[in-house]
DNA sequence: GCGAATTGTTTTAAGTTTAAAATATATAGA
DNA sequence: TCTATATATTTTAAACTTAAAACAATTCGC
């Protein structure tokens, strides 16, 4: 089921450039809906929680509302509720920071530890599983590639800031 | 701003997979973000709305509901809120399925012709403008390795389906 | 120090999204 | 036919997400 998807009916003639976006998407949508799924379906939890606790751990440091914004490049105001859902889970907890009173520091608890950490490495299994058919050489270069690509986007897109300077 | 992103952290023994993840996500958040605020500003609209309107203009005919869900890799209830808006803006229309009672066609007003034939352009120019560094030979690899993992996350991850055969 | 601009977080309103249940219609088998 | 099963869509409740406004605290320039 579900052979379609997002690039059917694309025109032979679209730019290469609309041709990977669009395969790009549909890579993205077939991985991100098959962990959220397993996420569901093995934990009950969602993948945005998931992300929270993921950079938590791998910081291995309390983090403030805007750096979890900032690398999860999710709006303020997103993180605030999935903070607040966390915190009522007992997974997180808020923590006023020492030298600056506008900001709160989210830690992990020991709870949201052991389950991240029990979590983690399945979830690693999921990715290994659907990269499988590629051998090391194409993830490398699939990876240099998509690097060339992050690099492409973070020097070209800024070209809207024009009134920040008065 | 926004140097940090969903890869930093990533220890260095994390397995290429993961990492080819990690940046798959990055690449498609910055574009999908990018996308989202030109169209939210130049347009008034939202991507979801322009990606239903894409595939119907694509097709070129009427889809039904369980067609675009498909297409879009969202949930029917998803598609139905999302029609619900673009009928109520005037852009699409619903109409009974002749042969089938159960299903709905979904129709694009000329209205709703004209408004994504004048986004189209400048959307394959913001994808166009994104992707720029890249040249053909990088684009085309990129399309071909993504063409694997495609296929590799398709024929990889349906292994939990193991009580349907009773 | 004081006031203005900046930074960090939350709130608000609207839209998006999912999973699950409900509804309606069609199809297949006894 | 009649009933069970399957298919197509909508509804529901909860969560996720954004943009914009509001609020709070800091920093900067005088």
């Amino acid at each position: 089921m579900s052979r379609d998807d997002y690039e059917s009916g694309v025109g032979r003639d679209d730019g290469m450039e609309l041709r990977v976006w669009l395969r790009l998407i549909t890579c993205h949508n077939l991985m991100d809906n098959n962990v959220r799924q397993k996420l569901h379906q093995d934990y009950e939890t969602t993948l945005p929680r998931f992300d929270v606790l993921a950079q938590l751990h791998r910081e291995g440091a309390p983090l403030t509302m805007g750096e979890l914004s900032r690398r999860l490049m999710v709006t303020n105001g997103n993180v605030t509720g999935l903070i607040d859902r966390l915190a009522r889970e007992g997974l997180v907890e808020r923590r006023p920071a020492p030298d600056d009173r506008r900001r709160q520091l989210v830690a992990m608890t020991d709870q949201g530890k052991a389950f991240f950490e029990a979590m983690a490495g399945e979830h690693q299994d999921w990715i290994a599983g659907m990269t499988g058919d590629l051998n090391a050489g194409e993830l490398r270069e699939l990876f240099r590639l998509l690097g060339r690509l992050k690099q492409s986007i973070l020097t070209t897109h800024d070209e809207d800031n024009s009134e920040a300077a008065e």
